[in-house]
RNA sequence: CGGGGCGUAGCGCAGUCUGGUAGCGCGCACGGUUCGGGACCGUGAAGUCGAAGGUUCAAAUCCUUUCGCCCCGACCA
C-alpha cells in the first residue's frame, strides 16, 4: 500500500478531550476519529487491526469447532419479554417501534437470539455439543461512554455461546473457550489474566474475566502471586491485613466515652484522636427490604456494596432522617452497641479486638467496644479487597492492578433455555432445557489495551500479529532517482513474498517520514536514504527496541521475510 | 442520573472578569530557498464565536433557555 494514497491523517496536537494514552494516539495516529459520544470511525489503519484481531478470533474459534453465524442487530421485543430483560435491563437497551407499531430493541449482546434459534433448531441430545458465534456490532446506549474506543455505545463483539446437554458438557465447552482465549490473548501480543468474576445479570454458576493491565482499566483486579488466585475486586474475598503493631485496645479502655466534637468521618476523629484507621468500626444503616440492616467494617476498609447485596438482597443508603429516626443518632456517631433487634453484619475483620466507634450520642465516640461483649453480629466477607490484604486462598499478601476486561466467559446454565422453550430430548426420551454458556470479546478493546501496554512517547508499537502493516518502507529522497527505485524494489520484493507493506512515498522531509512512522507504529521499518545506499545499504530499524541495522537491500528483504513468517509460527498459527 | 469543566478557522488555544475592528500557533494553498528526526522566508484562503431568545446605540463578552463534548461518581446484562 502506499501511504501517499492512504487515508492515514497524522497530527501532531491531540484533541484536548482524550485521556487514555491509547484514545490520544488513535487519534493523532490517524487510526479513529469520533462521530459523537461513544461512536467512532475506524480509519484504515485502525480497521485494518480490527481485521487481525477478527481474523485471529475466527482461526481460534473454528479451531473449537464454532461456527459463524450472522444476527440481526435488530430484535423483536418477544424474546427479550420472556427471559424479562425487556424490563430488567433499563435506559443501558436502544428501544424503537416499527411502523406497525411492534417494540423492537437494538441487541445489546444475543443470549435471547442465539437461544431462540438453538430452541428452534435443537431438538435431539444428538445434535449437541454445539459452539455458534458471530463477530458483530451491538448497541448499548451506555450512561457515561470514556476512553476512546474502550467503552462506546456501539462496538463490535465476538460472542459465542455454547448448547450442551449436561453440565459436565457444559465445562467441556467453557474449557475450550478458556484454552482459546489464552491462545487468542498471547497471539494478540497482551499481558492478561484471567480472573474470577461476578456472574451478575447473565446469571448462571461459574464466570471468569480476562483482563489486560492498563492504567486505563475500568476494573481492579485482585492477584495472588504465590497461589495464583485471580479475581476481580467485585468478587475478590480477601483477609485484611491486622491492624497493625499495637494490638487492639485492651479492657482497660472499655466503656471510655471521649468528646469528639463535630468530627464525624473516621478521618477526622481518626485525626482528632490521632489514632490510625484500622483502629475504629464504621456503621453504616442501609434499608433492604426486610428493613433497617447496620454494616459494620473496620475504618480502613470500604463496604463493599455488592458482597452486601449478595448477603440481604437489594439495597439503598438510609437517608439522614431514617438514621436518626431508626437508631436515635446523627449520622456519624452511630456504633453498633444496643440498637435492639436491628440485624447487624459485620466484617470478620472486627471478630477480635476492641475499637473505637460512635458512641450514639452526639458529637462522642466510644474506646474498646468489642464483638461479643458489646454488639453481636452476623459475620460476612463485606469489605473491598486492598493492596496488602491477604489472600483468601493462601494467606500472602495481595496485590491489586488496574485492567482492561478483553473478554469474558460464562457459564450460563438454563436460564435462557428455559425462559425461550429451548428443550430436548435426551436418550431416554425426556425433555430437558439445554444447558448454555456464553462467551465475549471485544476487539476494540484488545486493539485499545495492545496500544495501553506497547506504545512510547513517540507513538504505538505493535504486537506483530495485529499490527496494520508488517513493515513500512521510507524511501528518504531528495530527487534520488536511485533511492526510489531501490524502495521500490525492496517493496515489491516483500509484496510478493506476502508480506503486508506500507511504502512512505510522499513528498515529505526525512524528518516528517520519521515521526509518523514511529507515530504509526508499524513493527519494522526499512528507512532507504542516499548516503548509506551508495555503500550499497539499507537500514532495518525495530520500532520497539530502537535498534537499527545497516544491511543490504538483499538481506533485508531476507531478514524481513525469515522474521514475519517465524513470528507467525511462534505465535502459534 | 448527580457533581465539575469546556464549546471561538481543520487541530491546539488566547480574547469573556471590565461590552466597542475576532486574534495567535500548527495545518492548508501558491511562490522561493531547503532536504536523515515534525525546515525557513514571503503571499494567501479559511470563523453563523455551539444554538435560540433577551438586555444594549453596540454582545464572543452580560442575562435566560437549550444542545453538544470531556472528566469524577452512580450504572455497566
Amino acid at each position: 500500500m502506499r501511504l501517499s494514497r492512504m487515508l492515514v491523517p497524522t497530527v501532531r496536537e491531540v484533541p484536548s478531550e482524550a485521556v487514555a494514552e491509547s484514545h490520544k494516539l488513535m487519534l493523532r495516529a490517524g487510526y479513529v476519529r469520533q462521530l459523537a459520544a461513544g461512536l467512532y470511525i475506524y480509519l484504515p489503519l485502525g480497521w485494518k487491526v480490527i481485521a487481525k484481531i477478527n481474523r485471529i478470533l475466527r482461526e481460534e474459534m473454528e479451531a473449537i469447532g464454532a461456527q459463524e453465524v450472522s444476527m440481526p442487530v435488530l430484535h423483536p421485543a418477544e424474546p427479550w419479554q420472556q427471559t424479562g430483560r425487556w424490563f430488567d435491563i433499563k435506559d443501558e437497551m436502544f428501544r424503537l417501534k416499527d411502523r406497525g407499531g411492534r417494540d423492537m430493541c437494538l441487541g445489546m449482546t444475543h443470549e435471547e437470539i442465539m437461544t431462540w434459534l438453538a430452541s428452534r433448531e435443537i431438538r435431539s441430545y444428538r445434535q449437541m455439543p454445539q459452539i455458534w458465534y458471530q463477530i458483530q456490532t451491538k448497541l448499548r446506549d451506555e450512561a457515561r461512554p470514556k476512553s476512546g474506543i474502550l467503552r462506546t455505545r456501539e462496538f463490535l463483539m465476538k460472542d459465542s455461546y455454547s448448547f450442551d446437554i449436561s453440565v459436565e458438557a457444559l465445562q467441556r465447552s467453557y474449557k475450550l473457550h478458556e484454552d482459546a482465549y489464552h491462545r487468542i490473548f498471547t497471539r494478540c501480543g497482551l499481558k492478561f489474566y484471567q480472573v474470577e468474576s461476578d456472574t451478575g445479570m447473565m446469571g448462571g454458576a461459574a464466570a471468569h474475566e480476562f483482563m489486560a493491565v492498563s492504567e486505563a482499566g475500568e476494573d481492579e483486579i485482585v492477584l495472588c502471586a504465590s497461589c495464583g488466585y485471580q479475581a476481580n475486586v467485585e468478587i475478590a474475598g480477601s483477609v485484611p491485613s491486622p491492624s497493625g503493631p499495637e494490638a487492639p485496645e485492651k479492657s482497660a479502655e472499655t466503656g471510655q466515652e471521649v468528646h469528639t466534637p463535630e468530627k464525624r468521618t473516621v478521618e477526622e476523629v481518626s485525626r482528632f484522636l490521632k489514632e490510625g484507621p484500622e483502629r475504629f468500626i464504621k456503621s453504616i444503616l442501609v434499608i433492604a427490604e426486610s428493613g433497617p440492616v447496620l454494616a459494620l467494617v473496620r475504618g480502613d476498609q470500604q463496604l463493599h456494596e455488592k458482597k452486601l447485596q449478595r448477603i440481604i438482597g437489594p439495597f439503598r443508603a438510609a437517608l439522614k432522617p431514617e438514621v436518626k429516626d431508626i437508631l436515635g443518632v446523627e449520622a456519624g456517631f452511630i456504633g453498633p452497641m444496643e440498637h435492639g433487634d436491628i440485624k447487624i453484619i459485620a466484617d470478620p475483620a472486627l471478630r477480635t479486638g476492641s475499637y473505637i466507634t460512635g458512641a450514639n450520642k452526639p458529637h462522642y465516640h466510644r474506646r474498646g467496644v468489642a464483638a461479643g461483649t458489646d454488639f453481636q453480629a452476623a459475620w460476612h466477607d463485606i469489605h473491598v479487597a486492598k493492596e496488602g490484604d491477604l489472600c483468601p486462598k493462601c494467606g500472602s499478601p495481595v496485590k491489586l492492578e488496574k485492567a482492561i476486561e478483553i473478554g469474558n466467559i460464562f457459564q450460563l446454565g438454563t436460564k435462557y433455555s428455559q425462559a425461550l422453550g429451548a428443550f430436548f430430548l435426551d436418550e431416554s426420551g425426556e425433555e430437558r432445557p439445554i444447558i448454555m454458556g456464553s462467551y465475549g470479546i471485544g476487539p476494540a478493546r484488545i486493539a485499545a489495551a495492545a496500544i495501553e501496554q506497547n506504545h512510547d512517547k513517540d507513538g504505538m508499537i505493535w504486537p506483530a500479529n495485529i499490527a496494520p502493516f508488517d513493515v513500512e518502507v521510507i524511501p528518504i529522497s531528495a530527487d534520488e532517482p536511485e533511492v526510489e527505485s531501490a524502495a521500490w524494489r525492496i517493496y515489491e520484493e516483500l509484496v510478493s513474498a506476502g508480506i503486508e507493506a506500507l511504502i512512505d512515498d510522499r513528498d515529505l522531509r526525512a524528518g516528517v517520514k520519521f515521526k509518523d512512522a514511529d507515530l504509526i507504529g508499524i513493527p519494522k521499518q526499512v528507512v532507504i536514504g542516499g548516503r548509506t545506499l551508495k555503500e550499497g545499504l539499507v537500514e532495518l530499524k525495530d520500532r520497539s527496541t530502537k535498534e537499527i541495522r545497516k544491511v543490504s537491500p538483499q538481506e533485508a528483504v531476507a531478514i524481513l521475510k525469515e522474521g514475519i513468517s517465524a513470528g507467525e509460527a511462534g505465535s502459534g498459527m
